[in-house]
DNA sequence: CATGAATGAGAGTTCATTCAT
DNA sequence: GATGAATGAACTCTCATTCAT
């Protein structure tokens, strides 16, 4: 596949990108994504054989995004509450972020694909979350910043509330006030001596 | 609309809601339906016009009975502390029966009908529950049982963490522990003195 | 299935059996169908899923039809050289009916679906022909209208002829003369003391 | 066409030829060829406007070839017996090469093209066949190796037989058994003074 | 009320054929 | 000459929905 193929097929990736935050992912038909990317029918099927694979490379480039998210605040020297902080801020920017975003059709993907662990994105995601997580809050421990005898849970506990709170923005709608709120909550207890 | 109807109509819920167990919500038609209750195509117009109208119902059966779990939960003279274990253990048995319980559909059925907050029962429910768990909570710190200086902010985290692990139970699978660690994790945390 | 349905799968496969005389087997598509029948897309598929299930059940009605010919040739009190030459007068027939016969289409199906033996009809109504055929000759010796010492290679070596002018009719084309040839060779070989 | 397209030509119509003994003639698409050959698709359009004209060349190919088996059986200093055993020979090993052969192909082409009988490669090399072999009949009278009254009739049996194993080779598949049997009988019967 | 045959819109998919490079 | 991406017509198949009985 030369470069303009490569090209060609970033463009339909961005194109169905738009789509799939849109209308989630099972609604996503093969036309659909023909017609936003103004190609032929048979044009697509060059690329691409069916909506999941589509998809599941949409997901690809979502993933390393994401990843970047975690790493850009870690990045920055800054203090344990610093970095905290700044990643509860972006993950309310994108819990806020309605209608454009992804969350829906990832979790239809992964409805529709019960996925072994080790390929599932999602849980590699998460997995990675939580390790990074418990590394800053015993970072912030060591320091004195942070207060918490189980580092492990503790981490794990705040991605589920994430997990929950994205979950909760696509389903019941959630308030900027409750992701304050809940964000607050976590940054007190980790905050609070015993 | 008669009795022999009523009977009629409940007993299409009942196979359809062993239906939407199984498939989810997107992937069930009239067919799934008319097939498993072994009636006529025609028969189910009669009762439900769509898919969607069959969920619905389905639905409401659901919220009535998982009102329940928590009444009988507090119903029971106990122990703050008892009815939160309680009330864990129900949840942990919901969270493991993977296959068979309505989860995915339900969050599918919200996906593709975000529905206004009144008539939104996920939202209906996940208020109620916060609402009694802060009262529960309240009452433990009350008797002494429990130390938490914001009852609101602890139950909201409680129910966006079982948001998560419900979710999370779908997509990327969990375990046991995790289950384990979470609850007792916050069990801990509420019976600590700080 | 109700009477009314039987009928219209009968229906349906009258249809279906001239289309598959004039255009064979693999050219004809599920829209040939439902066109000549007048009915919607649909409709066909309550009846049959494919161009191949419609096929094989033309091919069942064909078959006990066929299987008449012979039996009618043997019904009737005649001697064995009148027998012979009246299957030799409708297997004229049939080889002349150039355009509306089943033959292409029927080697077009054993070319896609080469069956094991047992199911092969066209295999079996060959076994049968030899068989029957065998049983003639041997009838002709021996009340002495024909003259063989191997019945068996004999009635295959017919048969075997009759396949080649079917094909050739088909592929090459074959005049009236060259049948009545052939079939004259084999009448005069047969009643020829050596 | 230059020296080299008539290379690049040969060498489509070889690997052509093997993706129609293959998967007959129907079923063979443009880009069959183009990706056994590992050309690309208008580079093939440069030679062949369709499979169909692939495959007429390919069957000049055939043709040539089939006629040389036939002057080989005569081209030597032989006695006609052993010529037609020599032939035989040849036509049983050509008849229980089952799936690598054009045979189904061929039959497929004509089904489709019912073609005029000049042009008709088919029916050219069956009447030069005929014609031989009862060139060779005759020859085995007049030297007193084989009893024959009418030498045409005979080799058009012959030959209608050898088409009839052949189609039923591909149909309902014959065993070496009947071929054996057939031709042996045959044998007998020319060799047979009446 | 109840039936289930019938409809037709629309999704998926394949392939011969073209054409700018 | 040669390439291979792109096109679009044609097919297969599925379902929600209707309607005569």
């Amino acid at each position: 596949m030369g470069d303009k193929s490569l090209q060609k097929k970033q463009f339909i990736l961005e194109n169905a990108r738009e789509i799939f935050m849109v209308k989630g992912y099972k609604n996503v038909t093969m036309k659909d994504i023909v017609d936003k990317c103004e190609i032929s029918r048979g044009g697509l099927y060059l690329y691409f054989n069916s909506t999941k694979e589509v998809f599941e490379e949409v997901l690809k480039m979502e993933v390393s995004e994401t990843d970047d998210i975690f790493q850009d605040a870690i990045g920055e020297e800054a203090s344990s509450m610093d970095i905290l902080l700044l990643f509860f801020k972006e993950q309310k920017k994108e819990l806020l972020r309605k209608r454009k975003n992804l969350t829906t059709a990832i979790y239809e993907f992964y409805f529709e694909n019960k996925v072994a662990k080790k390929e599932n994105s999602i849980r590699r995601q998460f997995d990675v979350a939580v390790k990074i997580m418990q590394q800053l809050i015993e970072e912030g421990v060591a320091n004195g910043e942070f207060f918490c005898d189980n580092p492990l849970a503790m981490a794990r506990n705040i991605m589920f509330v994430i997990e929950g709170l994205k979950i909760s923005s696509q389903t019941m709608g959630i308030t900027e006030e409750m992701i304050d709120s809940e964000f607050g909550y976590i940054v007190q207890w980790l905050a609070l001596e015993e």
